[in-house]
DNA sequence: ATGATGTAGTTACCTTAGCTAACTAATAGT
DNA sequence: ACTATTAGTTAGCTAAGGTAACTACATCAT
């Protein structure tokens, strides 16, 4: 981290970075509070329908991938595997060869209510980007690819 | 690919919103993620980061206009300023016209928390931020109003 | 003026998500 | 065979969110 946080130089280009960032939290933070309201007539809790995504498109995984993967500590995981497994959307299975390691697998159900309750549950917000001109909307679809990167490397450190 | 548009037919745009929809949606989850990681080593909790914010840039508030503007209920309004108080980051103070009303404003202390917890809280954003191309970080720049707006707007439906 | 209705916050209670610490069970290494 | 390591779970905590029901106050109509 810059140590020199205190206005070394008036460095306008740091200072944005401070600001885009503090910009970038506060959004995510309210981004993620609207969809959270869906919640209650849609379908799944966020980070449910997130394990369960991965586990769709990742195929079978263990829990320490899945933990991983979803940046969570393994207690974590753990319950809401517990949790999607009790909704019949997620089986487990023993590996064979190592029987401490758990794999994970979406049933039929869970992919089903993947699908389902993915686009349910966005669906504010397709209407909020729907609302958009085509250039901010361009501009959005240009940037999530950067945002992602962002989330993945603050990951990794 | 956002210019693809002109080349797509209306449908495949469409198809287009709900994908980035749910890309914007994932990456806020991830983000969100790895900064309340931080919050051990930093300074508040995000939503308490949030909320003071408010209070000390939108001056002294009720606790009605501060659910409103944080997009939650009243209860959690409540729980956030008596955790807030317990920490001498803000006071309340009743209406003397009318006394159902609460008035909260921050102390300087809170003022204080706020700069200093923010940026420490944001400081792993600002390190990944940090590393991305300029070329990039201007894409985010420029972006991060967009989604400002769509944060608001999804709100007030 | 009083009684009904409405409004601002609070309290009580529940759920989900995250964490650390401590545990069990299984594997790997010496 | 003993030790160390690894995968996952359990226990127990905190924080954030919600709804339902309550208190206190204000307003308004009779």
């Amino acid at each position: 981290m810059p140590s020199a946080s205190a206005s070394r130089r008036p460095s306008a280009s740091h200072l944005r970075t401070v600001d885009l960032a503090d910009r970038i939290h506060s959004a995510a933070i309210h981004l993620l509070r609207r969809l959270r309201r869906e919640d209650a007539a849609a379908g799944l809790p966020a980070p449910q329908l997130s394990a369960l995504s991965v586990i769709v498109f990742g195929g079978p995984l263990t829990l320490g991938e899945l933990a991983r993967a979803e940046q969570v500590r393994p207690p974590t995981i753990s319950k809401l595997i517990v949790e999607l497994e009790a909704q019949g959307l997620v089986e487990r299975e023993v590996d064979a060869s190592d029987r401490r390691v758990v794999r994970v697998r979406a049933t039929a159900r869970g992919t089903k209510v993947l699908h389902d309750g993915r686009q349910r549950r966005v669906s504010a917000l397709v209407a909020s980007l729907g609302a958009l001109s085509a250039h901010d909307r361009a501009l959005l679809a240009r940037a999530v690819p950067v945002l992602e990167k962002v989330a993945r490397t603050a990951a990794e450190e």
